[in-house]
DNA sequence: TTAAATTTCGACTGATGATTCGATAAGTAT
DNA sequence: ATACTTATCGAATCATCAGTCGAAATTTAA
């Protein structure tokens, strides 16, 4: 006989308690400035029954952004593939969806955004969404840029403006809610309409 | 009798010697990932001469970074004090400058740049100098937006937006030279000269 | 040439922290 | 109730470094 749904559940429930503890951990101490037993403590369970659910250190920083990146591209995927607009709106929109993950997960985010750059772990098994999401956006952009609704800069270049443009979006976020308003004027400012003049 | 100047130059240059192979083994392996073993190798000195020349494994990461951004300050600073141009013209020339600095010590400054948010160690030395260059930066941009030379939007936002283009201005002079043209287009894509219109 | 000062270094020490062990407690089904 | 599976945990291991020691080599100055 096998584990009934309401197991599986629980045990799901409980992976998610030892990753929330984990997170906090790692936003205070540092990735490698945080040791197990912190997060045991944080999280409420035993040191070695983190290692029941997980299998290392490393397995647990690696799911903390998993679990962010895929459930960040669940929400944008169906903003994304909407293409009956112009990339612009499209853009905005993602910036909207954004903001509202953001704002809905604090704290999440900035980890996500910046902690791949801190570590250098084995396992990445994140990547694959972090770059679909990279891909459709670099993509939107090229298409843009193309149909004279962006500046026509090389697009790797405005990919990393626009993505100091998207911190400032996060970090804003963190304050005050970011309306559909504050990113268009941004986008007004930063990225004119400049089909005409 | 004290040491000769010879001597002192001799010590300088071991430093230096040290501070370069810990850079590189920093830049592989990641801070905390380095190990004194690595560093004395790819430096060519025992470990012990190490802790001849340093006092510890933080004091050699912050020699390094004090090293660096004293350096670009001081290659800033007159070209930050000219101040019969206009904002817009002073932050193109800051732009060059950095350029310049990026591509003469390839690999330092996106250490520079990346790794204080990597880390928390105690000892901040370099921070005066890093923070004279952001606060003088934003004083520019705030000027600059008065004047009507830069998009008005807010200086912080903007400051981030702007981050992110001096970012893809250092990932770009690693592979080609970034001339004084290059840059003034990317200025005119991203920030238009909205005085008239 | 020789004593003092400077420089070098491999081997040792001690602390820290990830991972494992072995025992115990719940929970579940028969 | 009783065997079997699942969950929990503190204590013991084990590896990895940062940092120290004490001896030796080299340089300098008399």
């Amino acid at each position: 006989m096998n584990l009934s749904d309401r197991k599986l559940k629980e045990r799901k429930d409980r992976q998610d308690l030892i990753l929330n503890g984990a997170l906090q951990v790692f936003k205070s101490k540092g990735i490698e400035g945080s040791t197990m037993d912190e997060i045991a403590l944080e999280s409420g369970f035993g040191k070695a029954t983190l290692y029941y659910y997980f299998k290392s250190k490393e397995e647990v920083f690696a799911a903390i952004l998993t679990n962010g990146w895929k459930s960040l591209w669940d929400n944008l995927e169906p903003v994304m593939s909407v293409d009956n607009k112009s990339p612009r709106d499209t853009f905005v929109n993602i910036l909207l969806c954004i903001s509202d993950n953001v704002r809905s997960r604090p704290g999440l985010y900035e980890f996500l955004f910046n902690a791949p750059k801190k570590v250098n772990f084995e396992s990445q098994e994140w990547r694959p969404f972090q770059e679909r999401i990279y891909t459709v956006i670099t993509t939107l952009i090229e298409d843009g840029i193309k149909l004279g609704e962006f500046p026509q800069s090389k697009p790797t270049v405005l990919f990393k403006a626009l993505g100091g443009l998207f911190m400032g979006l996060v970090l804003m976020g963190k304050d005050k809610p970011v309306s559909k308003k504050d990113i268009e004027q941004l986008l007004n400012d930063l990225i004119p309409n400049n089909t005409i003049e």
